[in-house]
DNA sequence: GGCGCATCAATTGTCATACAATTGCAGAAT
DNA sequence: ATTCTGCAATTGTATGACAATTGATGCGCC
């Protein structure tokens, strides 16, 4: 395998430039999973710049889960196959920092999120497993329990709706989906739960699992509908409170 | 802003840990957008490593787009602001690797991509702008034109989909959606699309550009299911002839 | 021959240093 | 006041050295 010195753009950046040539070797297959990269030496001579760039651009790759390195005489770098954990927790990363930096606002999230896991639900309400459903109901309980902070009472509900994500049964549904429902949880973490909010998402998650186990896509939706709205008030309403404590 | 040391894991990888170190800053907002981090030189004193490693940590984020760096006397490295852009071509990445390199079935993506392309369809109805209608109108147009390839049908569908997700008004939706079926196109550019099969994909996209002309969305969602179930048809066709040809 | 063991060679990881390139700024020159 | 020049700070690149790791190799010993 080998790297021709493609003219580099005269000066900018060489380590961004080799990384995005041995990247695109991989995106178009010249290179396969398991492949062995030239050693770092190699790959300076053939790209003729120090092993210093080479390094800063294998680092480049090593970011983003391309490839992996192994010490030792029989090691290197080698192209790594990309497993959904690995693409998942990309993605979450991703669209947090993305929500958290570009001021999104609440209901555009929460109309983002709620339109992609009703995409789903029929698929859930079809195919979910005992596993599946299990999970559901354990997490509702979870979320009935006296004393239970608001921060835990989010993760419950993020394993919940990952539980109804994942009874479609569809792994490329549930790498994207999952993400973007937890990508919501700083902004959700931001609602303050009162018992009685407490409450009524409980029993909109018992209905939908009620639904599911009973295999009635059409009820899921319905009640996803209205835990979207009702979502929706309590952000606002915590949104309202934030502004108001920050301007008095 | 002052990174301590903190008793690294001994176990090696430094400029990892290090990338970790300060990405966990900026994610949890103790460093924000446009902040400027130390300089590679103080960096190195405060992790006490050398320079070169605190490159490869920053060569890392900036694969991320968490950085960009600046040379210069006001020059150093920045916490970027992730665009949606950003975000949407790291997500394109992600999950065209993902798809390539785990055998994902035809079967499988195109039922993700379909239903998610559902969830924003009555959304676009509701809310598409004339400017969303006229890009699928004119993607349409092009897809009849005679001696078009392959490749530039499935470009073109891609567009014609991405119109209609932008047309549901939601970026994150968009950021979302757009991902998933962009990375879906190395699966579709395996099918060789006849006259005939052309003409049922463009009698669909007309279906569905007159239902979200009309703001119908039960018309646009019944399109689409016919759509999913007329490209699942064409692309395991595809799978089965180069199966066939692998193994005569 | 087979097993254990030391050695070796290849490779990545880290460090130190030097220099080039870039960029804003302050102060001098006009 | 404007322009120019030099300077200082900072990132980008190169070079050389050494440490750490790891499989392979060869050797002695049984």
């Amino acid at each position: 395998m080998v790297f021709m010195k493609t003219v580099p753009d005269q000066s900018r950046d060489l380590s961004a430039q080799i990384a995005r040539a041995i990247r695109d070797k991989i995106l178009s297959g010249e290179v396969t999973v398991d492949d062995r990269l030239p050693s770092e030496t190699e790959l300076a001579d053939q790209f003729e710049v120090s092993r210093s760039t080479v390094r800063e651009a294998l680092k480049r790759l090593a970011a983003q889960n391309l490839i992996r390195t192994r010490r030792g005489a029989t090691g290197g770098a080698f192209v790594r196959r990309l497993s959904y954990e690995d693409a998942y927790a990309a993605h979450v990363t991703t669209s947090t920092l993305l929500l958290s930096m570009n001021a999104v606002d609440f209901e555009t999230a929460c109309e983002a999120r709620f339109a992609l896991e009703r995409a789903c639900a029929p698929l859930s309400a079809e195919r979910r497993s005992g596993d599946h459903l299990a999970t559901m109901r354990a997490e509702i309980h979870r979320q009935v329990q006296p004393g239970l902070s608001d921060e835990r009472f989010c993760d419950s509900d993020v394993a919940f709706h990952r539980a109804l994500v994942d009874g479609a049964g569809n792994p490329v549904l549930s790498y994207q989906l999952a993400g973007a429902v937890e990508a919501m949880q700083p902004l959700m973490n931001m609602i303050t739960f009162t018992a009685r909010s407490r409450e009524a998402v409980v029993n909109l998650h018992t209905r939908i699992a009620d639904a599911i186990e009973a295999r009635d896509a059409d009820a899921a939706d319905s009640a996803l509908v209205e835990l979207a709205r009702y979502t929706l008030t309590l952000g606002e309403a915590a949104m309202a409170e934030r502004v108001a404590r920050k301007s008095p």
